[in-house]
DNA sequence: TGAAATGTTGGGGCG
DNA sequence: ACGCCCCAACATTTC
């Protein structure tokens, strides 16, 4: 049998050995495989990774380097630009093939493109698969062939089309080249912190393919039946915690979909949870065909928004010091382990652009920084979705009330109670709203407003009329 | 995957 | 017995 010319497997979003095309498809070639990850945060501005995901990045690489090396292979790291990087590791390793799993997000399209087009340029192979997705963004129309812009309808088609197909096996081996090229040692990537800020983060979270399965697994066996009821409570610990682990690609939307939807009829719990997935595809679908959302409102009219700008204001909102106690929780949750319950950051992205009518870019830049799960997609609808000027977004009039919707969803205050810990002795009624107490019911819990917690940026029924008075300034007749 | 204002209904206290 | 009022509970509409 001829020797084969190795062929390069480029690693982006996709740090895993399960499920991953691109690798199975160049492992089942026969032959040898160069693993690589390529550093080239410049190429993804103005959406370099944020300080918490590259704190993700550092140990998501570390595992997937210790995975191959299990399997007889190892993960070279290489600096950018990503083309260069490439066709100069082409060239030492002899490859004469490169190929990849596909990303949707502008910046990471074009660049792709742009190299594809480089490798075959020097007359090296170059394929990309999907491994990110159920479904590829261009397959999914609607009947006039535009894009879905509302959720239920898109999910619906989805639902009709041929399920995903069922995961691809890890592979045994990693056939190894005959000799591996020169890598760059992974802490030289400088993605770690330099103050030592996650001691939090080490607590909350185990990056990697297996911290992947081991929260799949818990989810699925434990919670996902009940996720109906318990997936609005952020006192609970009823959610998946998936999303830093899909956003790195650690596992792969269709090993969710097949762990949790196995054959017979869904339970309520977990078509409500494959929902959730379709938010996430939905997301990506709905980047793919407007690039330009990440920093326009998808509505043209909101554009003419009269934001206001209040530097205190944000760096109130971003600290946890809003006087909202589950706004607070939120924000100082985030601060904390780089993550922050849905429910909870639908009530910090209202209270933002609402209470605070300040821009939803604001929001999304914070939670890019600070979000291990931060993901371009879903960043973007999630908070065009908040503001209102989104796909699909909550009506303009809709303002939750953060005093009703902590003690709806946080229904013992524990929530509350853990993250703003100098109001932990306010009884439950007043636990959502300190200005509100009596003062001797704040005496008693030691709490003294303006000086041990803040008093309210601004109190509720103002903050809502003046939301509704500028959303009617723009709004359509 | 809202909240608040407004409208409707029906039980019960009371003269 | 009856009408009246109050108000909680629920429904509808409006923002």
């Amino acid at each position: 049998m001829p020797t084969l010319s190795p062929i390069i497997v480029w690693f982006r979003r996709d740090l895993r050995l399960a499920d991953n095309p691109a690798l199975r498809e160049a492992v089942d070639r026969g032959a040898p495989v160069v693993p690589v990850y390529i550093h080239a945060p410049e190429e993804e501005a103005p959406w370099s990774p944020g300080g918490a995901s590259q704190w993700w990045l550092h140990h998501a690489l570390a595992r997937l380097a210790e995975s191959l090396e299990q399997r007889g292979s190892r993960l070279i790291v290489r600096r950018g630009p990503s083309e260069k990087a490439l066709l100069d590791l082409a060239r030492e390793t002899g490859a004469t093939a490169v190929c990849w799993n596909r990303l949707y997000d502008p910046g990471t399209l074009e660049r792709d493109k742009a190299v594809k087009l480089a490798l075959r340029a020097s007359g090296i192979e170059a394929f990309s698969r999907n491994a990110a997705l159920l479904f590829e963004p261009w397959t999914i129309q609607t009947g006039t062939g535009d894009p879905y812009k509302v959720f239920t309808p898109f999910w619906r088609r989805c639902l009709q089309e041929t399920p995903p197909p069922h995961p691809i096996a890890k592979p045994h081996r990693v056939p190894a080249p005959a000799a591996w090229p020169e890598s760059v040692p992974l802490g030289e990537l400088g993605l770690l912190p330099a103050i030592k800020w996650d001691a939090g983060f080490c607590d909350a979270w185990t990056p990697g393919e297996d911290g992947a399965h081991a929260s799949l697994r818990r989810f699925a066996g434990e919670h996902a039946a009940a996720y109906g009821n318990t997936r609005n409570r952020p006192d609970l610990a009823g959610t998946s915690r998936l999303s830093p682990h899909l956003h790195f690609g650690e596992i792969g939307p269709r090993q969710v979909w097949h762990t949790v939807a196995r054959d017979g009829p869904l339970s309520e719990g977990v078509r409500t949870f494959l929902a959730e997935i379709g938010w996430r595809e939905f997301a990506h679908h709905l980047l793919f065909h407007y690039p330009r959302t990440t920093h326009e409102p998808l509505r043209p009219e909101f554009s003419a928004f009269p934001w206001r700008t209040a530097e205190r204001d944000l760096a109130a909102w971003q600290q946890g010091r809003t006087g909202y106690p589950i706004v607070d929780a939120g924000m100082r949750e985030l601060w904390a382990t780089g993550w922050m319950h849905n429910r909870v950051r639908m009530i910090v992205a209202s209270f933002l652009v609402k209470h605070l009518l300040l821009p939803w870019n604001d929001g999304a830049a914070w939670f890019w920084d600070t979000l291990v799960d931060a993901d371009l997609a879903a960043n973007t609808l999630g908070w065009q979705w908040s503001a209102g000027c989104g796909a699909d977004a909550a009506p303009y009039f809709r303002v939750f009330n953060p005093i009703l919707q902590g003690a709806k969803f946080d229904p013992k205050g524990e929530y509350v109670r853990r993250w703003v810990p100098e109001i932990a002795a306010l009884p439950g009624r007043h636990l959502f709203a300190p200005w509100e107490a009596p003062a001797g019911v704040l005496d008693e819990a030691r709490v003294r407003l303006g000086t041990t917690y803040p008093h309210p940026l601004v109190e509720h029924p103002e903050g809502r009329a003046r939301a509704l008075a500028a959303f009617e300034t723009i709004r359509k007749n």
